[in-house]
RNA sequence: GGCGUGUUCGUCUAGUGGUCUAGGACAUCGCCUUCUCAGGGCGAAGAUCACGGGUUCGAAUCCCGUACACGCUGCCA
């Protein structure tokens, strides 16, 4: 019989979602959503300092814009909640009391100046820092002076010396000297409990099945085993998943890189179906070579047997063409629609029909959101100060408004303002005057839309109507004059 | 310092002993489409598979060593 499959994503609370956090929570998500299992939400707020509510909505927030929602976890089912480290002190407690009684565990008095000193020295002896246990075997007296000064102990975790071995998901197996180590500190002196301990009790109390997170984590995993042994805890399977990196190959960091789903990518006007795509590409790939990937597509083709072991570089060049590619797959009425979002009261988005067919014709040419505004402005607004460039390369002031003048002189005729009519009709003007047809397709452009770069002149003139298109290209036969 | 993990075009990657004169994608460059930009189509350039030894008839692929990078070595997570 087969056991559940549960993973979780287990942030902490201590800045906003992290594109790190984004990558393991989505390779956590397409497990267990591939195996008919659950993903769990857990709030790691064990530092009183440093959580804050508002990254707890930030992260939960960012995650369900990516589309990657948990079955249980704050506010949502309590299988076996609270899913807030905070409020399951009592739960930590308890067992470190439990080690605490079996002698797994015991109280230091050590400071952290103490400890500070004693790892100095041992670095300048070109010695491994290691705890020393030396409040391991401490006389009652000891204990006595110690909390007659005042000091609050932590507690620490005897580790045993032994060889820990298990076989990673992704790496294969791996094995580790625990002898190495030195006992750890499990509760804090303040009473809470330290994340690795927090972590074994809570994955083996929410039966997480598989512990997927970033290959920074690897080397704590036997400790944790260590502690699921000494608790009697099943063990669950692990996973360790390459690291998102800096262009210069650091640990991704915010910098050097955007980092921050929601001001960096969110609010910057990148597609959710774009940063999914991207994230998934950052070390996993499908055996069919198959590069555009929805979530929907991706449960049924994701596997570990794909997930490679070296780690990525974040390539921002590669999110845009993502990004742009997802925004002209889209239909016009959905672009509008979320572009509307995105925008909010901007004047622009009031006309709603207008701002459809504005959008329509940049479609194609934006790479994200934030970049609407600025490409179907002129479709709002007069042009303005377009003097420059009105007049295109290899061609004359001359030609440029007599050009203008014969097609204002037909425009004003024709009805019929549709593109392919007004390219009929355009084209003629042009061989009727031995232009080339740039030399009059160029200066319209730019009177109707003030820009070098832009959308086609028919579509232009056909998106403006006849009224304001004849009104602009009088104003640009008055500028150059 | 110790331990762990990794190393294929600039980047993401395919590749699990012969089909690899190493494939795809992004980026770059060129051509075509064209009034511009974008898009699309076609094409080019780009990787002595980190390095050095082995094993083998044969290695990017297996083994060993070295280098480099990253992670952990915290009363942060």
């Amino acid at each position: 019989m087969n056991e559940e499959i549960r993973t979780r994503i287990a942030p902490s609370p201590t800045g906003l979602l992290h594109v790190g956090t984004a990558h393991t929570a989505l390779f956590n998500w397409l497990f267990a959503r591939s195996k008919q299992g659950k993903f769990i939400m857990r709030i790691e707020d064990t530092d009183k300092e440093r959580s804050r509510d508002e990254f707890i909505d930030d992260i939960t927030d960012g995650l369900i814009w990516l589309g990657l929602d948990w079955d249980e976890g704050p506010e949502r089912g309590d299988g076996y909640g609270p899913y807030l480290q905070s409020k399951r002190f009592e739960i930590y407690k308890k067992y470190a009391q439990e080690l605490l009684d079996n002698k797994k565990a015991y109280y230091c008095y050590c400071t952290p100046e103490e400890l500070e000193k004693e790892r100095k020295e041992q670095s300048k002896n070109k010695q491994a820092p290691k705890y020393s246990g030396r409040c391991c075997n401490l006389t009652e007296s000891q204990i006595a002076k110690f909390k007659a000064e005042g000091r609050k102990p932590s507690v620490r975790f005897k580790v045993e010396s032994k060889q820990i071995k298990f076989k990673d998901l992704i790496k294969g197996i791996v094995e580790f000297d625990t002898g190495l180590f030195g006992d750890f500190v499990i509760m804090k002196s303040d009473g809470t409990p330290t994340f690795m301990f927090a972590g074994a009790i809570d994955d083996f109390l929410m039966k997480i099945s598989h512990v997927i997170r970033g290959e920074d984590h690897l080397s704590n995993t036997p400790r944790q085993i260590l502690l699921d042994e000494a608790l009697n805890f099943a063990i669950p399977e692990y996973g360790h998943l390459p690291l998102i990196l800096n262009p210069d190959r650091t640990k991704l960091s915010k910098r050097k890189n955007p980092t921050s789903l929601s001001e960096d990518f969110i609010k910057k006007g990148y597609l959710p179906e774009a940063m999914i795509n991207f994230l998934v590409l950052m070390g996993w790939s499908a055996e069919s070579g198959q590069e555009f990937w929805t979530l929907k597509d991706l449960i049924n083709e994701f596997s570990f047997d794909n997930v490679g072991k070296s780690p990525s570089v974040f390539d921002q060049k590669k999110l845009d063409f993502l990004n742009g590619y997802y925004i002209r797959k889209m239909s016009i009425g959905d672009l509008a629609k979320i572009a509307a979002d995105f925008l909010g009261k901007n004047e622009m988005v009031k006309d709603g029909n207008k701002f459809m067919v504005a959008l329509s014709l940049v479609q194609e040419r934006l790479k994200n959101l934030s970049e609407i505004p600025e490409q179907i402005e002129f479709f709002f607004k007069e042009p303005s100060s377009y003097k420059d460039i009105i007049v295109p390369k290899n061609g004359t002031l001359e030609k440029t408004k007599k050009a203008l003048v014969e097609s204002l002189k037909y425009l004003e005729e024709e009805n019929d303002f549709g593109r392919d009519s007004l390219e009929q009709l355009l084209r003629a003007v042009a061989t009727k005057n031995g232009f080339s047809a740039g030399v009059v397709l160029w200066p319209i452009r730019v009177a109707l839309t003030g820009k070098i770069a832009s959308p086609g002149t028919f579509e232009v003139l056909e998106a403006l109507g006849k009224e304001e298109s004849l009104k602009r290209i009088k104003k640009a036969i008055e500028v150059i004059k």
